[in-house]
DNA sequence: GACACTTATATGTATTTAACATATGTTTCG
DNA sequence: CGAAACATATGTTAAATACATATAAGTGTC
């Protein structure tokens, strides 16, 4: 099987012709707060969430597998609860839902969230200004 | 020496309490558009760079030895170009510009700023909207 | 009931980005 | 002179993310 070999053009910047290149500007980690955000709303299973962020994240689909475990990390921490249904239609599904640390660690991200976007505010207004 | 270990609480979200978590929303890779803005209002060095980039970053003093290993990936990429002036007064200086390709670089994480903006908004429209 | 397909969760590993540590030389100033 | 500030640079580790692959149960279909 080919394997395409990665290494360049791998992240956020990339060279897409001999002088040109494409960004992307994102939130690190900006998917613990639409996990979080996703989970107060109402409990969901892994996979809810994988179809689900998306909607929160710019249409950008997220690594299936950091997902499941990034949410392990969160139960780790206290953030989220999760047990297992195996009653629900379709294979057994491990349901999460948000505790109290991780609705206070929303609002936190929240305010956290609303000081990036000021600084990128700024920013562009500076950009703006000089044009 | 002590050598303080590091580790935990190195990034984005660190504990303060039992149940209390800090966290810090940065956008990726944001020293790049910063040079790049502040490369365009006109050539500086590194050593500028450091002591002008916290003014658009939050604050933040960047890494200075990233800094600089930075600056020649740029020029490396043809993004920025460098000249040393012995001439200034201190110690001998690397003056870095703006190459047109850095100048349409600084567009397009613009466009990407704006957009990253759109995403930050919406999700907390949808968290405020559910409180 | 064999088979492909979807749903669901999980682990392995490489790469990129950022943090932390330290080295080296020059200039300025008391 | 010696300390502090100016200026650039390399080495190394940890955190975040991308990419690859494994496993198993349920669903529909011929």
């Amino acid at each position: 099987m080919q394997r395409r070999p990665h290494g360049r053009g791998y992240r956020s910047r990339q060279r897409i012709g001999p002088n040109e290149w494409a960004v992307r500007a994102r939130v690190e980690r900006f998917v613990e707060p639409s996990l979080l955000l996703l989970l107060k709303e109402r409990p969901r299973h892994g996979y809810e969430l994988i179809e689900l962020l998306p909607g929160l994240a710019g249409g950008e689909r997220v690594d299936v597998g950091n997902l499941y475990r990034f949410l392990r990390a969160l139960e780790g921490d206290g953030i989220v609860e999760s047990e297992w249904h195996g009653d629900l239609p379709g294979p057994a599904k491990r349901t999460y839902r948000l505790t109290e640390t991780g609705e206070h660690l929303l609002d936190q991200w929240a305010d956290a969230l609303r000081r990036s976007r000021e600084e990128v505010s700024a920013f562009l207004e500076r950009y703006e200004g000089g044009e």
